[in-house]
This record gives C-alpha cells, sequence and structure tokens, in this order.
DNA sequence: AGGGCAACCTGGGGGC
DNA sequence: TGCCCCCAGGTTGCCC
C-alpha cells in the first residue's frame, strides 16, 4: 500500500497539508467517485444529511483537481460546482492505497473511504476526530479565486500574495499577543503551533509581544520567517512523503522538520547555547530561546 | 467588539 | 502490571 501522510503524530499545517494534497492530486485527478464508504461519524458533522451527503452525492463525480489554502484542501469535480473540503483537525490522515481489494469493512479510526476508478482508495483516517470532510458550495474571493463558502472566513496564506504587507498592517490594529496573532487563521492562515515558534524563534521576536507594539519591518520579518520555514519543512516532506523517516537527532517523532525550538525545551539553543524554555501562552504550549527572543517589556 | 478561554476528542505517557 | 490523571492542539462558541 503507498501511504500519502506525514509521520503518525505530526499534527497537520501547512507544509503538511500541502505534501498530502500533493499526493492525492497525483493520483486522484481524472479519475472518477465509484463508492464511498463511511461510518456515520462526527466527521460528517458539517453536513446537513451527515455522511448520507456523500454517500448520495459523491459517486460518478470525476475530480478535476486537489487545492488548498493555509490547512484546508478540497477537491473539484468536473461534474458539479460544489466542492468536497478536507480539513484534518490536528491528527487527520489520508492514506491512498493502490489495489482496492474489494473488502468494504472500515479500519480502526477510518471514517469514510473513497473509491475511484482504476483501483486507487482514498481513506480519511482521524483518531481525535477534529478533522471533517464537507460538501461545500463555492464562493468568489476579494482575489478573484473560487474557494469554498465555508471558508471564506479564513485569510490567505503566507504561499499565496509574494507581498506580505498587508497582513503585517492587519498585525500592528491588536493589542493581542503576536503568536496568538499568527495562530488566527483569520489573520493568515496555515500556520500552526509548531511553526508560530518556529518562525518567532528565527525572527528574534518574543511571542508574548503585543502585536501593535511590532514596526510593519518587524512584523514583515516574522511572517517571512514563517514563509521560509515552511517552505524547508515542504521541501523536506515533498521529496520523501511515502517514506518512512528518522529526523537528524534520531528521532522518528518530527522527521524533516528539523525544529530548532519546539519540543526543544531544556535542550541548547542551537543559534547561541542558552536553554530553551517552555511556557505557556494562549492556553498553548509555547517554545522560546530567552537570549534569542528577548521581552521588550 | 475585541479578547480570553473552555470545550471538543482520544491516544499516549507519567506517576503511583 | 494496571489504572488514573493529565496533556497534546485546531477550531468553535460562549462569556466578559
Amino acid at each position: 500500500m503507498l501511504t500519502i501522510n506525514t509521520k503518525d503524530g505530526a499534527v497537520p499545517e501547512l507544509p503538511e497539508v500541502e505534501t498530502i494534497r500533493a499526493g492525492i492530486a497525483d493520483h486522484a485527478v481524472d479519475k472518477t467517485i465509484t463508492d464511498v464508504v463511511g461510518a456515520d461519524s462526527r466527521l460528517f458533522r458539517n453536513n446537513p444529511r451527515g455522511l448520507a451527503t456523500l454517500t448520495d452525492e459523491l459517486p460518478g463525480l470525476t475530480i478535476s483537481a486537489v487545492q488548498r489554502r493555509g490547512k484546508v484542501m478540497w477537491l473539484t469535480f468536473n461534474d458539479i460546482p460544489d466542492v468536497l473540503v478536507v480539513h484534518l483537525g490536528m491528527s487527520g490522515q489520508v492514506h491512498v492505497a493502490q489495489e482496492d481489494t474489494g473488502e468494504r469493512a472500515l479500519k480502526k479510526h477510518e471514517h469514510a473511504r473513497i473509491i475511484l476508478d482504476g483501483g486507487y482508495t482514498l481513506s480519511f483516517i482521524d483518531p481525535r476526530m477534529f478533522g471533517h470532510l464537507t460538501l461545500s458550495q463555492t464562493v468568489v474571493d476579494e482575489g478573484g479565486r473560487t474557494i469554498p463558502a465555508v471558508i471564506g472566513h479564513i485569510a490567505l496564506d503566507p504561499f499565496e500574495k509574494a507581498d506580505l504587507s498587508p497582513i503585517a498592517v492587519r498585525f500592528s490594529r491588536t493589542r493581542r499577543a503576536v503568536k496568538t496573532v499568527l495562530l488566527d487563521q483569520e489573520m493568515v492562515s496555515g500556520i500552526g503551533n509548531i511553526y508560530a515558534d518556529e518562525a518567532l524563534h528565527a525572527a528574534k521576536i518574543h511571542g508574548s509581544t503585543p502585536a501593535k507594539d511590532l514596526t510593519a519591518g518587524e512584523a514583515e520579518k516574522i511572517l517571512k520567517a514563517a514563509r521560509e520555514v515552511m517552505a524547508r519543512a515542504l521541501k523536506a516532506g515533498g521529496t520523501s512523503f511515502d517514506q518512512y523517516y528518522v529526523d537528524t537527532e534520531g528521532n522518528p517523532g518530527y522527521f524533516e522538520r528539523a525544529l530548532t525550538v519546539y519540543g526543544r525545551h531544556g535542550k541548547a539553543c542551537r543559534e547561541c547555547g542558552q536553554t530553551i524554555v517552555r511556557t505557556t501562552l494562549s492556553g498553548r504550549s509555547h517554545f522560546f530561546c530567552p537570549q534569542c527572543q528577548r521581552p521588550r517589556f
């Protein structure tokens, strides 16, 4: 079986979702859905008729593309304007199986399986049930891009626009901690707890800094760092997504994310040697280097 | 209205 | 060995 996912345990942020999106696109575009198997579960909670919406609407449709914004991806079809939105939550995975064996029983934590002509199947697996599959209408956003209506409130991700200054300007209008703002998908999408900490360390800014206290240049520096850190992770994941990996420290946990602060509390900062500290910010774990990231208050 | 935070969920890990 | 408690985090919704 060909498995397209990130390492088990890796919370999907933008790079992981993009890796999965590309993997699905490779095998599912131009294929027709022949069957949908699913369990009645909360994974379909956003559909008015639950799973029945998918089992009734999807068979017979031909997938035309797999798109993404931030951490959200969606399948588009030749036959209907509606799209299938896939959000992986924090433990979701998609497995692409090469052979359809005809077996229709779902495995543990597998909540839906889409069967394509030509023998491939797409399995949606999610132990913690934070993810969801939603058949959605579309809208056209301010940039003229057709997107699912259900993600209309989500901001552009850092890869969609070369110029990050408009996002930096929005940062200057809130007094919330800059890390909290980085995690706000309505400000900028795709960044989760891991890459937020990595970006702040790369930009040498303390996460508790009120966003409005940053200069436009500083806010832009953090956003550029986020884009750069995620681009590196994407390159690593994209080149080896169907292999089993081990990171540079021999840890199978976070593979090529090559983290500099996240999860490294008690260890030496790779920049300055100072001990990485772990605190809580906005109810989430927060890792930083007290030497590289001096608080300014 | 902006901002803070609990709740959702369950596997896994630490402590006893 | 086993059990209990707590923690992880993306997103929503409620309360202040």
